[in-house]
Formats: C-alpha cells, sequence, structure tokens
DNA sequence: AAATACAATATTGTTGACAATATTGACAAC
DNA sequence: GTTGTCAATATTGTCAACAATATTGTATTT
C-alpha cells in the first residue's frame, strides 16, 4: 500500500506558485475533515495512520496536530494520543457567550465602514424568497444566506484579527450549529432576526445593530439550552 | 559545547509530576522570551542555535515553531526562517478594536458572576494609596494592580476559551502596553478608568461596567494613536 | 568600481530508525 | 469467573542524517 514519494518537482507554475509545506496540507486537510465532522468527536488520531495515508513521514503529521491542538480542534494526552476535541455542554456556551461579543463587534465594524448599497444588496438576499424557503425547510437556501452574511460583514469590518478569531470559532461549532437550524422554527427566528440586523445596518445604526446581533446570539443560544440532549 | 542528552529517569514524583515534552517547554521558554521582548520584534530564529541552546534535536525546534505561529507570536516564511512579529500600527489597532469587545465581555460576565465584596477588595487596591503611586510615577504599582484587576475579573468570569483569547491578545501587545504607560497623564486616566469601572461593578450594574469598560479601551487605543510614533 | 556567475556555506524541509511509554492478550492463581 | 502478572505488540517521543533551498563570498568580466 506503500507508494514512493515522488521527488519534488519544480512547480508548473513557480511564479504564482505560493510555498505549502506537507505540515500545511496536512493541517488544511485534516481541519476539513474535522470540521465537517467527517472525522467524528472524540475519534482517536493515530500518528502512523495518518502519516502512511498522506504518504508523509510522522514527523510532519506530528507537527500538523501541534497547530490543531492550538486551534483547539485536537486534544493531546501525552504519551497517550490525540483525539478529536468533543465540546461539553458548557464548553459551548462558552463559545456562545464569547460568540455574542466577537459577533457585536463584528457587526459594529461593518456598520460603520459598509455602505448603504452593501446592506440593501443583503437585504435582497433575506427578502421574501428566503423566507418561503426556510418555511418550506430548505436549510441549504438559508445556511447559504447566513454564510453570505458573515462573509460580507467581516470582509467590509476589515479586522483580520477578527475575522481569524471568528474563523476558529465557525471552525469549533459548526457541526452543533447544523444542527441546531433543524429546530423547528429556529431558522425562521434567525431570519427574521438577521433581516432585522441588516434593516438596522442599512440606516446607518450601529447601535441597534450591535444591540441586534447580541440579542441574536443569546436567542440561539437560549434554543440550544432548551434543545441540547438533541443536539449534543 | 554539545552536552550529552541524559537518559530519561523516572520522575521523582511520578504521582503528581504531570508529563510535559521538550516540546512544550520550548514554546514555554521561547513564548516567555518574546512576549517579554528579551527576543526583540523582527528578530531570526534560527532553528540550529535554538536546538543546541536547549539540547533538544530540531525537530522540537519546529514542532515548537509551529504553535508559536499559530499564536501569531512569530511569523514563517516557506524555506527562509522564522521571525519573531513585529506588529504594525493597523495591526494594533485591530487588536484594540477586538480587545474593546473581550474586554466588555469579561467584565459583563465577571459583574453578573462575582459578588459585591470582590469588587469591594479590588475597589480598595484602586484606592488614595494607588492614585498616589500613579502620581508618583510608580509604573511597578500600577502595572500590578491592572494584573490583578485582570487575573480577579477574568478568573470570577469562569470563561476558559475568554481567557485563553484575552491571554493571546496580552501576550502580543505586552510591550507596547508597557511603553503606552509611560507617556504623561495616561496612567492616571487609566486608574481612574478602572476605579469608575469598579464602582460601576460593586453596584452590580453590568451594563454601566461594559459601557465604561469600551470607553477605556477606546481612550486607550486614542492616547496610542496619539503617541504611536513613541510607541512603535 | 559595479555587475555577474558560481562554488562554498548555511539554513530549512523531510525522512527512517531507535527509545520510551502505553495497550493488549495469554496464562496462572485465587 | 475474576483478578493479577508479564511478555508481546502498538503507539508516541526523540534524534541524527540527508535532501532541498537560500545566502554568502569570491573570482571574473565589463
Amino acid at each position: 500500500m506503500k507508494s514512493k514519494k515522488p521527488l519534488k518537482l519544480a512547480s508548473v507554475r513557480p511564479e504564482i506558485r505560493e510555498a505549502e509545506s506537507d505540515t500545511d496540507r496536512l493541517v488544511t486537510e485534516l481541519r476539513r475533515r474535522i470540521v465537517s465532522h467527517e472525522i467524528a468527536p472524540g475519534a482517536r488520531l493515530r500518528e502512523n495512520q495518518i502519516a502512511e495515508e498522506f504518504d508523509v513521514s510522522r514527523g510532519r503529521v506530528r507537527e500538523a496536530f501541534g497547530v490543531l491542538e492550538e486551534r483547539g480542534l485536537i486534544e493531546r494526552i501525552p504519551n497517550k494520543g490525540a483525539l478529536v476535541t468533543r465540546l461539553e455542554a458548557d464548553r459551548i456556551e462558552e463559545l456562545f457567550e464569547v460568540r455574542e461579543f466577537l459577533e457585536a463587534a463584528m457587526v459594529r465594524l461593518a456598520t460603520e465602514r459598509g455602505t448603504r448599497e452593501t446592506w440593501e444588496r443583503l437585504l435582497n438576499v433575506f427578502g421574501d424568497d428566503l423566507a418561503e424557503a426556510v418555511a418550506g425547510n430548505d436549510f441549504d437556501a438559508y445556511m447559504a444566506a447566513i454564510r453570505e452574511f458573515r462573509g460580507t460583514c467581516i470582509a467590509v469590518a476589515e479586522n483580520e484579527t477578527l475575522k481569524g478569531l471568528l474563523d476558529s470559532i465557525y471552525d469549533r461549532v459548526q457541526g452543533m450549529t447544523r444542527r441546531l437550524v433543524l429546530v423547528p422554527g429556529r431558522a425562521m427566528a434567525g431570519f427574521h432576526q438577521h433581516r432585522d440586523i441588516l434593516i438596522a445596518m442599512r440606516d446607518g445604526d450601529a447601535d441597534r445593530a450591535e444591540q441586534l446581533r447580541r440579542e441574536n446570539l443569546r436567542d440561539a443560544r437560549a434554543w440550544f439550552q432548551k434543545y441540547q440532549s438533541y443536539l449534543l
């Protein structure tokens, strides 16, 4: 099963290509699998197995484990091994608490720095079409709209540090979030909350937008608490 | 100069001792040196040199570099090397923006979860004695008080995720923060702001405490902007 | 002297092997 | 059947050597 590692050839487009080490590729791919729950929370990660699959040495795998651990995606126990982080209820609550403030920051900065047109365009995304889709349980449409909202906000906010922190949190809670929208009524509530936030943003009312975003996160947290036995 | 690495002996107190790998020790010590500016921003970190100093192999050093990079303390350029991160003015502004919200979160949660006695005790720390010390440019006393304020708040807030994010930010801005208190008038302003925040906390007024903390951070940022040519 | 070519050196990237530790499974004692 | 040993196996921790890439120094040309 072991394939010979080919010598590294010069890239076809050396002027464009950005160097990416084996470790970087490992981090990227393992992150993807963990975030998507392709590898389940609590699952054991064996250095040997991963090294063989990606055809690299265990040293690379260990390096990748180090950064995944730092990101909170895996936990390592010395001399025992690495496990995909399993979020307990209290840790999820913590993440909701922190998110409430970081999302508030995102919405405030975006409101202050964005143009009215930006939010009008986003308001069209959160229009009656999406309302109908959500009413018909089209979660893909809803999730896509949410993603666009967040992507636009974080781009307009122009704060790489904030972006990094929020991305890291999204990575950790993505699995739970996807289940949360399944709870009857949650998606529709979220839809209306986002629409209200966008109206405040369009009107340039940063205080109100920030306040509404915080309420939105607190509400999401309340739904999580109510249905947590189904969500964990 | 090369000393033989001794075989690892069983710990004297195996029941107490928590396993700490070479990599962990490297991360801890390098972090300390970078945060304290014992290693200057922009300085080159050579794997060989560090490996020799700590008497470990380069593999360990590389692993440590991975997590330091993830924490934003160093930057690595593929095939070139690692540099201690040098914060540019715009990145510092970003960190101030994010901090404004995370510190607000800390103060709110602490207010909601702490007891009146806790804040009364802290108010004693921020009493007239400290005011006099600050007036006499006793920065050690001021910094110690600030540290106690933060330590108490973050402990009372009971949110490990928030603690981790704030610790990471403190690590990155500590050098600049220490210079900022040198600016004439800044320490005294900070002193009064902290006292006002603590009064709100003692009164259980989380809204006001949060608001004051945000103003405190915005003010600190304004001072930074005004004196940045001296601070960078 | 300035610019260039290129060998010599230094530094980072990667691997396979060995050491230390943990887990498993077979066997015996109770 | 349960429990306790202990050797066999599996897994993590570490290192030293080699490969790939970058930097430096020097001779050479202009």
